[in-house]
DNA sequence: TTGTTATACATATAAGTCTTATGTATAATA
DNA sequence: TATTATACATAAGACTTATATGTATAACAA
């Protein structure tokens, strides 16, 4: 089952500077994988999503970027610079706050362990 | 603190069709303001935006509406038709899987009660 | 009584984000 | 040798929301 695509608007850049926060460095097609396998295929990234925004950080300077070749592939890293770990953080403790405001908000239980 | 309105996009109709479901009929301004209360002003709906997605759910038959006087001011109530009470348990069903899914990706610990 | 704020609806234009489609190319596997 | 996987990227369009604007009544404060 895969999410409806509106849900998943927003947390994009979210998700891409937790990774990025986990993993020294990491490429486009490498996050869009990792993401695939920790939510059992229910969120895919589309590379349409992906390549904008990972350019997008870039240009904020929240991503620094090494190219390197993998036979006669490139392959393009991505790492955080200085104030992407800030704004990783930042953005993770929004999502957290803003999923505590949701759950009250929807009268969500938690599930019982 | 508001939230970033990116965060908050997708989750408006869930919201809508949660209220309803709680509420026999609600009106547009009402919405608002009980969203507002509810998160204590993080979550702060715009009638740019409420007003096209109620609109939209009464189109696709997930609301009905009575309209009323109050005075000589026009008030249009909204309540769930039978399939709009089956759409308001898949959203909320599906939001709540999507919020399980992005706590584990992004490795969120539940805060302690 | 007059100005401001709150109530209450609505729409149009623009902005932002994502999807879909397309393009290029190498490597691995059936 | 054909297909799938890897790996980058962009363009056009769709969808959702923000901002601005418009209309109008009611309540309240100066």
């Amino acid at each position: 089952m895969l999410f409806s695509s509106e849900l998943i608007k927003g947390t994009l850049k979210t998700i891409i500077l937790k990774l990025l926060s986990e993993n020294k460095r990491m490429y486009g097609y490498e996050i869009t994988q990792k993401v695939k396998d920790l939510t059992a295929d229910r969120i895919q990234l589309t590379e349409g999503a992906l390549y904008p925004t990972l350019h997008a950080l870039e240009a904020d300077g929240f991503l620094t970027t090494e190219t390197e070749y993998i036979g006669k592939r490139v392959r393009k890293y991505y790492s955080l610079s200085k104030e992407g770990k800030a704004k990783s953080k930042e953005k993770l403790s929004e999502f957290s706050d803003f999923m505590d405001t949701m759950k009250f908000l929807l009268d969500i239980k938690p599930k019982v362990a």
